[in-house]
Parts: C-alpha cells; structure tokens; sequence
DNA sequence: GGTGAAATCTTTCCAAT
DNA sequence: ATTGGAAAGATTTCACC
C-alpha cells in the first residue's frame, strides 16, 4: 500500500468505469501494471468490490434517519435481525447510552414510523430516539489519504 | 423506472465490472437494451457514478464515531467547513437538539480527537457529542427495492 | 424500446527484463 | 514489479423490427 495504490483507489472511487490505460497515465504506470495492482488491491480485499453509486432520492427514499436503539438486553447477536429491515442502511454497535445506532432512509415519515415500529420488535429493544436530517451536506467516500492529515502535522 | 431498471442497479450494486450480456441475462434483455437502460440511467443521474468500495481499516480508518455538532447559530452555509475536513464522509443539518450530524473515520482515537478539535474551531459551534461504534454489524448501499416493503403492504 | 451483428476499444495474459 | 504486444472478450453503434 504504497502511494501509487492510494492513487490508484482515489481515481478509481472518482470513476470505476475509466480504462486501465487511462488509470496508468493518471498514476505514472503503464496500463498492464496499473491493471496487476489493481488486481492485487482486489485480491487483499482493499477493494471489497466495484458498484454503483444510486441516488437515494431516484429511488423513493429521500428521508434518511439516523436511530439510537436503546436496549434492555446484550444485542451483540441482534445483527441479522436489523439486516431484516431492507430500509436499515447501517447497523452498529456503539459506546454510550444507548447501544445500537441505526441510519435508515425511507419514502416518507410514515414509513419511517414504520421502521421504528419494527426494530422495537426486534428481541431486547427497549426504545429508540430517531434524528431526521433535514438537509445532506455530502456524503463521500472514505479517502485514501486519511492518516495524512491527522496532527502531528510535519 | 420501472422493475427491469430496479433488477439492473441491483445487479451493478452488487457487481459493476460484470459485462452487459450478462447483465442482460441476469434481468431477461439483450445486451444491448441492457446497455441502453444503463446508459439511460446514467444519463438520468439515478446511477450518480461508479466506484470502488474500498475496506477503510485497510487505509488505517479503524475507528467509526458519529459526531452531533451543537451550534449556537445557523450552520445552514458552514458545508464546506465540514467538507474541508477529510476524515468527515457524511455531514447532515438535523432536526432535533443539535444542528448538524456527521460521520467519521479515523485511525485511532487520538485523531478523532483532533478531528473534534477542528471540528470546534468551526464558526457557531458550541459543542460536540461523539458516539464511537465499537461493532458494525453491516454497512450497505440503499435498496432499489425500497418502497416495496412499507406498510400498508399488499 | 428491443434485437442481432459489425467495428472499435479494453481487458487479460505472457514472455522478457 | 513493470513493460509491450497478442489474443480474447466487452463496449458501442447501427440498421431493422
């Protein structure tokens, strides 16, 4: 992971679909060696895969909402059950007063209602406190450089 | 959009690098008509782009907090202050007790720190409430599907 | 809007360094 | 690990439906 593969994963975050030729210009490499680093990114799972990025809105869920699950109960092994719910987009674990935090996005505040009234079926959920956003500043990827950043600072 | 259209992004979520015949194959069209509707739903923004998922702990990102930024004024302009900081991948304004709500992605605990710092130095903000998640059960991209699970259902 | 096929460009593999 | 080139395969266009 040096810093021609960081390059290599900030072009390719910007645009997956461009050609290797066209990655190995941008980066200083001929086309057949930015195709084996690539390769390799790949096969170390630093690239986990190549998707698409689908505009939440296009699809009929334009309320996101973020969910701190309260709980009476250990929910380390609750995981399959918030991945249930096709509206939950993420599901962590965390430190704090509450113990699970959800982001969800939905079509409407109904169906966020919705939502809510199925992770409190969920086994141990003892309550939930929902935050709408109301507007995205961005949302972007993690970015390859991060590390470089971070007091001290040279 | 219809089904077909919903078929392919869930298709190039999954996998992007597969070939348009098999894509065709996979939602019952040529590869060409497959080609057009992606090339349609290129054109029409639902598909914003297409990128690498890149595993963060890899690029030394390890730790995930969420940040609620109280503020003592409007932050409704203060985007780019938040974007300007690389370690934030999600800025949202909020409704609710505090202002704006953001994701980050450090390597350690002392750089979420730091981050916070920057964070403060913002103009208008009066505070900060990290939220670090110990556990993620699952992170994924929104579903094409979204809207056919809600209440009341069919 | 979809099909099938032709032309062009890319990916993928490999021998050499 | 990188290069250049050759073979295999994918993208893109187009005439027709």
């Amino acid at each position: 992971m040096d810093h021609i593969d960081r390059a290599l994963l900030v072009q390719l975050q910007q645009d997956a679909t461009q050609s290797y030729a066209a990655l190995g210009e941008a980066v200083g490499l001929s086309a057949g060696a930015a195709h084996e680093r690539v390769r390799k990114l790949r096969a170390r799972d630093v690239i986990r895969r190549t998707t698409v990025d689908v505009d939440p809105t296009a699809l009929g869920a334009g309320v996101l909402a973020y969910v701190m699950v309260d709980s009476a109960a250990w929910m380390g092994d609750s995981g399959a059950d918030f991945a249930a719910i096709p509206e939950i987009l993420e599901a962590h674990i965390i430190a704090g007063s509450a113990s699970v935090l959800v982001k969800v996005r939905t079509a409407t505040t109904e169906q966020l209602q919705d939502v809510l009234r199925r992770i409190y079926a969920i086994d141990g959920v003892s309550g939930t406190q929902a935050t709408v956003a109301l507007e995205t500043f961005f949302e972007r990827p993690v970015s390859p450089h991060a590390g470089d950043f971070s007091s001290p600072r040279p």
